[in-house]
DNA sequence: TGAGTAGAACTACCTGGGTAGTAGAGGAGC
DNA sequence: GCTCCTCTACTACCCAGGTAGTTCTACTCA
């Protein structure tokens, strides 16, 4: 129930995370390469170490080298941490959240219209 | 420009925020005690040094006791850890971030009308 | 006036994210 | 066989959040 911290990311885990969801499975030099800001080979290798102890990857081995790939869904990782931060500063609500959302940011015509969609969309899903 | 991540904060730190955009101004065991979950005397007077270094609380003293008050916004410190987020999960998209709340989490009829009015005030608001 | 207490200062420790050097094993090529 | 190169393993740091004990000081009140 407590779990939700439990998928507080970094920056890093997070990016490796995602280039991991993109790949499907990667090994570290993969990993590495596909990262947008540049590590060095040994900080992501320690790094998916990390993570695998967490239970954020798993790998296998493949000849001498590991092949890793996410134990954690993507879509699970998203939610929780939204979740997270809908609970950390908005007390639960959803509605104050998009309050916030479109009162603090710039929000284009076309966004809007979008958004009354999805709201359509979800209105009749119910 | 990079000032973003500035504003993670843990849950403490924001707790203790909070209490303070509540109160205005507190002394260590006012904010001790306007805490959810209960902390040692010397934890809240520690983070709270610890957060006057940040930049996030200022204290002056009062006889011998600080009276702190935070030096930040709660507005801007929403503000950028909600974007933080958005950035870090959406890649900045505000609509996959409402697509993914509205359709991560159960929203009543009721919520829903309300985020229709919300988007239409937006919307003439332009 | 002397004990108790409230409060700040100082110190220490643990955890997790992030960063990376160095060591050592195994394979590739000459 | 010897030399590189590529990988993993191991180790060590730094920083920030969090937690709290110990110490010192000043004030209160019996």
């Amino acid at each position: 129930m407590k779990r939700k911290r439990d998928l507080r990311l970094g920056d890093l885990q997070l990016a490796i995370l995602q280039a991991l969801w993109d790949e499907g499975e990667a090994t570290v030099t993969q990993v590495q390469k596909s990262l947008a800001t540049s590590h060095a080979y040994t900080t992501v290798a320690t790094m998916l170490q990390k993570m695998e102890t967490r239970g954020l990857v798993h790998h296998r081995a493949e000849g001498r080298r590991f092949v890793y790939r996410a134990a954690v869904e993507a879509e699970h990782v998203t939610d929780t941490m939204v979740d997270d931060l809908v609970h950390r500063l908005f007390g639960g609500s959803l509605e104050a959240m998009m309050t916030h959302l479109l009162e603090s940011r710039q929000v284009s015509r076309d966004e809007l219209d979008r958004l009354e969609e999805l709201l359509e969309a979800r209105r009749k899903k119910r």
